[in-house]
DNA sequence: TCATATCCTACTAACACGATAGGCATAATG
DNA sequence: CATTATGCCTATCGTGTTAGTAGGATATGA
């Protein structure tokens, strides 16, 4: 079970507007090689930020993008959520696509079982701020200068 | 995120041995029945599950899958973990392999922030045994006839 | 009017997933 | 011994999702 990249980008796209708030807006373009993210892929992510109401955007020369809510008040959940839709959900299995979402009581015991994973995932990124990460990621540039080869 | 039909095989796999194990071994071909999963597609996935641990075979005529464990002992947690590798894991992006699984330093967070989430997810699963769950899928069998059209 | 942006849609390549197929190996049964 | 029932193993395939490209329309500041 891994996340997607899409989530991974727009994870990274946010904190990276958070790291670099005073600089006014930021182009597309500048977060793309800023995050090593290409282009064309990210604008598409950023469309869905805009409309999810994280990010705002200015248009024409001199625009770009910034965040819509200070970053202590933007969630890792919301973020996730926002691209991944569920957190945590169940499969739609062949077998489940033939019963035709009749959802037997036989299944009641996965979905709850489901339900119960996804809460406790929700729970935990819920708690984790974009300002966070932020301080997380400014530390960590800070203290390792990085001189291996 | 969903969790695949793999995985959800699997575990109605396991559950299906344990609600029948008076029946000494089950057949492929019988689980596949009882559950309404693709025979061969079965097949494959008990062999991950054999490779695993999890069940055991005797083969030839009158042969068939039994667990090689009390249902008590085996977890949700185990079962999905064979399955699925990380039971919540970070993506492989474009950008990762373009690094070459040098994980800066800048990595550090998310590599944090998605073992948070794993680790979350594992205490979950792994409280609840395939018993706690053939016991729900008992209850629920018998408590609704399911009169619906 | 030009350069620099966002915005929007369509397309495509690669991959993962769910599933299928065919055949070999082993064991029970008569 | 022949037959039948099973597990074991590998290859292949269709489809959907994912990750990424491409091109251009639209807006804005200088
Ligand atoms: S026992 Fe009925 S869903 Fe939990
Ligand atoms: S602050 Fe958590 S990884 Fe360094």
């Amino acid at each position: 079970m891994r996340v997607s990249s899409k989530t991974d980008y727009a994870l990274r796209t946010v904190i990276d507007l958070a790291l670099h708030m005073d600089d006014g807006v930021s182009a597309a373009a500048r977060i793309a090689e800023r995050q090593d993210i290409p282009v064309k892929f990210l604008e598409q992510i950023l469309m869905i930020l805009k409309a999810g109401g994280i990010v705002e955007s200015k248009r024409g020369a001199g625009g770009g993008y910034f965040l819509a809510d200070p970053p202590s008040h933007i969630s890792v959940a919301s973020v996730m959520r926002l691209m991944e839709g569920r957190l945590f959900g169940p499969p739609v299995s062949a077998q489940r696509r033939r019963a035709g979402s009749v959802s037997s009581s036989k299944e009641l015991p996965f979905e709850e079982l489901w339900a119960n994973v996804e809460a406790a995932v929700a729970e935990n990124l819920e708690k984790i701020s974009i300002s966070e990460m932020s301080d997380r990621v400014r530390k960590h540039s800070h203290t390792s200068l990085d001189f291996s080869i």
